[in-house]
Formats: structure tokens, sequence, C-alpha cells
DNA sequence: GTGAAAGCGCTAACAA
DNA sequence: TTGTTAGCGCTTTCAC
């Protein structure tokens, strides 16, 4: 009773759709669905007829009607804090990577650390209709999640499933976690094995779940070794690069230096290089410098930096694949780790 | 005859649709629509009433049924070589501000420079209904684009508008450049300004758009001011840190030393900033180091890096809005530009 | 100003 | 194995 007669926009040719198909396969619009659902016997004559004219039209169903009409939209939203910064935008191309291969897309937004733009962009997100959020970076991170934002999450949860690298308390969501104690182990024990004992943290709020466990770990470590802990090794600050050149200042300015320098992430240390090199000290001679994340600042810092790698296209796969499980109502592990490991490069052992 | 009798899934609660809203505010869901739609006329007390309800569920129509309605997605595909570049993530950013703000959303893709991946891409974002594409990067900086690609665009193009940083020989698509002449004139009178007279080029290929018309504009300047040309002062390369560490290796090793460079862009300057470095030289006493893009990456860098600014914001805006434009069939320019600055720091004047 | 009804392109339940 | 039909949720004529 439809099913347009003459060409509706002389321009635009129209597209083609499975009716169109249909009838010039001389089958049915459900054998043409059934062909490219794969999920359902056809006999093979007519498929091969089908398959060619897919091929012929280079045709590719509709992809809002057949998310309307199964209600599965193929997408995942992504929502991160800030994709200029390297860590988040290795995330987001492994997590890309593992969608195409899925036959999924990306919907990508940032919320630059907002909390009411992180919320709202929860609900856009959803009316999207996609098919599940991952969530790196924002108040996920917290060690005690915002109650709004947890509120927010909660009703979002209900429907659509939540995957972060975070956690978001009393909230049902699916956690990719780094095992925050492995890496900062790994860094600790680097910079003890070279003999440097006076080491310092720079950078990183304790109100950031990984940052905190980082700092725990620090504690431990010490202690095992026998090295007592001074509170002024301690900087706080942000995750940038003044982070890391204000917290660098600061320690210069004791009486006993710190030998070594653990920065929250590559970008704080490139502040610390900084800091290090207008002293005119010698890294890692005087100073050595190692930090979290892998990205590829670390190349371009004179010497090359220390840091610890995630893995991210592993990472990037077990966040995608979580998703698209528990949209599938696939029962899926609740939480899982991801394995750090160490690069070890001139900013901590004097080669290049 | 349909509508839902009882909760289909006991945990999820069903998603309210215009049906319901009707429903409680007695009112058909062509009057929902209405007040959704906004272009029809509805009694005030009517109106009033549904958006009560739409505020009281936090209702928001489903995306899916309203682009398969009316064939619009509101979907913005954005086509770039890597969002790992900081150039690119930048870009990115400010089209999802300017997009946000439309009320449109972003399918972001990553063709890693890979033609077939590229031309695929295209594909699938246009089955996936987006109603434009922005493809920053890629095939699109070819100074003669590729013969295959620029079929694929064509077939693309006629149903779906193209909007690029770049062009595609043949194609009709909208272009949104940076004044790549600009740019260059700022970098090279700033140098000269400072009396170097030595400039190199490092990094880039002459098959880019872009960068042949920075080299073409070195050629032109150093004739306007009487200095002699000389080949060995150009070495080009890739984009990356190790095009900038191999071309300044070259340049060091001249009988003549360059005293100023000017990298292709912020990652090679890193590059060269390590060899200058290495070689025990002061930037910018003895080599001064200028690039383009003014990323982060030029306060990574020891010492801060000069840099040609591009207003990522206003360059964001005006893809997205040439892209919604055409997608609504508005008329707009075909070809803008986006204005340079040059932004000075202690790479090229002393102070940091 | 408003409702009924058809249609966007696809899938899936039901018959045959 | 295959076709018919209803339905996904929304918009948009077309009458009234």
């Amino acid at each position: 009773m439809r099913r347009y007669g003459i060409m509706p926009d002389k321009n635009n040719q129209r597209k083609i759709t499975i009716y169109d198909i249909a009838k010039e396969a001389g089958v049915s619009p459900s054998t043409v669905s059934r062909v490219l659902t794969k999920n359902a016997n056809v006999r093979p004559e007519k498929k091969e007829r089908i398959e060619a004219l897919i091929k012929k039209y280079n045709f590719k169903p509709n992809v809002l009607a057949k998310g309307l009409s199964d209600t599965r939209s193929k997408l995942i939203g992504i929502l991160t804090a800030d994709i200029r910064n390297p860590f988040y935008a290795a995330v987001c191309v492994a997590c890309e990577s593992a969608a195409i291969a899925g036959g999924y897309r990306i919907l990508l937004c940032n919320s630059f650390g907002e909390k009411e733009r992180e919320m709202e962009l929860l609900d856009t997100l959803t009316h999207q209709q996609v098919d599940a959020i991952i969530q790196i970076g924002g108040r996920v991170d917290d060690v005690i999640t915002d109650f709004d934002y947890a509120k927010k999450a909660k009703q979002i949860a209900a429907s659509t499933p939540i995957v972060t690298n975070g956690k978001i308390d009393s909230v049902p969501c699916y956690r990719v976690t780094i095992d925050a104690y492995a890496a900062a182990t790994l860094l600790l024990e680097h910079l003890l094995s070279l003999k440097r004992e006076k080491i310092a943290l720079v950078g990183g709020r304790l109100d950031v779940i990984s940052t905190y466990e980082k700092y725990v770990t620090y504690r431990n470590i010490l202690k095992q070794h026998g090295i007592a802990f001074k509170k002024e090794y301690v900087v706080e600050g942000r995750y940038d690069h003044d982070a890391g050149y204000d917290g660098i200042k600061k320690l210069l300015a004791l009486k006993e230096r710190p030998n070594a320098i653990v920065a929250i992430n590559d970008f704080s240390a490139a502040g610390v290089v900084r800091g290090i090199t207008e002293a005119g000290l010698r890294i890692p001679e005087d100073i050595a410098v190692v930090s979290y994340d892998n990205t590829y600042i670390t190349d371009l810092l004179v010497p090359k930096l220390t840091s610890i790698d995630y893995d991210y296209q592993t990472f990037g796969k077990k966040l995608v694949d979580t998703a698209i499980a528990a949209s599938l109502k696939k029962s899926v592990p609740t939480l899982q780790t991801v394995t750090p490991h160490l690069v070890v490069r001139g900013s901590s052992n004097g080669k290049k």
C-alpha cells in the first residue's frame, strides 16, 4: 500500500531498501531480512540471488529502522572526561577497534569533568538508544561517588548497562579496572632496585580512587623496605603539566631532596622534567622520573620517560566486549582487571 | 491495536513513549508530537499539561524512531586520521561542542591513514544514516586525490554532504580550510624579525597539500627577503616525533647549520628539540624552533614551543555549522577559511 | 486546533 | 522454507 512509485528526489537517487532487493529477487522482504540476519534458513538459490543483489547495490540495511525494530542500535556510547588527554584517546581508539570488529559504532562524548554535563550526557546517550555506555574518567573516579551522580547513574543503569574503569557506589555496573596496586608496585620496586630510596609522589588527588590506591601502595612498600614515610614527599595536585611543575618546585626546595619522582601521569611528569631541567639538574643522574599511562608523551620528553603501560588494545576490548555482552543480557563478570607493565626508558635508567 | 498491555520486562521499566504522555494528558499522540517539534499550534492549556508530563518523566523522544520517520538522524559522522593526534583531538572536541549546541551528536571513526578503511568508514557512516560527514585528515590531504577514494566520495556525497579541511578533486564537497600561506608567513616573518635567516624546514611530505603550500610560501618569502634557497634546508618526513629527530640530525651534520627550524607540527618539533638538546646546543640561543598546530605539546617541551594556533573553537563550529546547514539543504559557501595566529613562547624568544 | 491513519525500513511471530 | 502481517516510536498529511 505504500512503497514509492516515482523517484521522490531527482538529485538524490533514492536509497534502496530490502523491498527493492526483494522485488528484484522475486522474493518477499522477510526472506531478504533472513539472509541479512543470517539466523534462518533460506533456499541456497534464493540466497545467492539475494546476496548478488546486495552486492550489486552495495546495500546495507538502514540502521535506524533495524534499531527501531529490534530495539538494538548497535551503538556504544563512550563518555570520557576529555579525549584530548592521550590516556583517554588511547582507550577510545582501542574501544573503537573492538567495537567495529563486533559490528558496533562509537558515540563519543566529553564531560570535561563537569558533573552537570556528565549527568546530561548519560541521559543523551540513553535517548540516543545506545546499547551500552562505557564511562572512562569523571565521577566514576571518585573515592566516594557523588550522590546526585549515583542517583542518575542508577536510573540509567536500570535500562542501559554501564561499563567503567572506575566505580559507582551502590549502582550495579560493570567494572574493568586497572590494577593500581600492581602498577604502583612495579614503579616502586623498579626505583628501589636502582637504589633510589628518596622517592616522592607528584600530582593527583587522594579523593580519586586510583590515585588513592597508588598512595596506599607507596606507603606499604616503603614500610616493607624499612624506609620512613615523609609526608613532605607527597605533593597532591591536578593531573596536568602544571601540577608536575609546581610539585617538583616544592620538592626541590626541601633540605633533603628526593632522588626519584613518581608522577601521577605522563602529563605531570612533563612538568616535573621541566622543573628539574630548569634547575640545572640531570635526569636520571640526579633525580629519576617515572610515571603512569605510557602515552606517547613518554617519547616526547628528554630523556624519554619510564612509564606504566596497560596494553590499551586489551583494555579497550575488555570494555567493549563487556558492554556488548551486558547489552545482550549475557552473563559477564562484574569486575575484571587489567594488568599493568613496566616500560623502562631513559628517565630512570640513563639510556635514552 | 498494539500499545503494550503489561510490562514486557519486570526488571527494566519500559521506556515511556509519546503514547504514554498522550494518554495521561488526554490528547492524541500527534498533539504530543506537535509540542515536541514546536512547529504547530497547540492550545496553551494542553501544551502546558503535556510539557509538565514530559518534565515529570524526563521524557525524550526515541531518536531512532524520529530519525526513521523524518529521515534525519541528528548524527554527524567525523572521520579523522587518528584521534590520538592532539590536532585531531582538538578539532573533534571543538566539533562536539558545536554539535551538542545544535542538538546533534558525533559518531567518531579513525581511519589510521589506511585508504581501504577510510572508504569503508564512509560507507559505514552513510548506512548509519548520519546527516553529514566531516572528514579531517586522510585522503583529503592529498595534493592529487586518490582515484578510488574520489570515486567512493563522489558516490557518498550524492546523498550525504561531506565537509572537510582538505579537498577532494572533482567531488562537490564543503571545505573549511586553514590558510596555510598565512600560517607559514607568520612563522617566517617572526623568525626573520629575530634576525634568523638560516631557516630550515623539517618534517611533512610535499604531496600533502597543506605542507606543499607551506613550502611554497617558504620559497616566496625567502625570495622576497633576498635569501638564497638551499635545498638541503628542506628535510621531508612524516609527521611524528622521529621525523623531527631524524631531520634535525641531518641538519646538524651540515657544514652550515641552520639557526632556526620550522617543524611541520608540534610532534615533529618535539623530535627536533630532542636532537638539539642531545647535541648540547641551546634553544633558542643556538637554534630557534617553531611549529604549527599549537597543541598542548607546546607546553610540555623545554623550552615551551612557539607555534601557530587556529582557534579550534571557531574551526570546529564552522565545520559543524556547515555540515548541519548542508544537510538541511540550506545554501552554504563551499569554501571557508580559518585564520591562523602566532603564539610566541620560549623556543623562539628566549623567555619561557 | 486536533485526531486518525499512513508511512519511515526493518524484524519476528505466525501460518501455510 | 517462505510469505503475510503487525509492530518498533515518531512525524506528517488529511479531514474535521
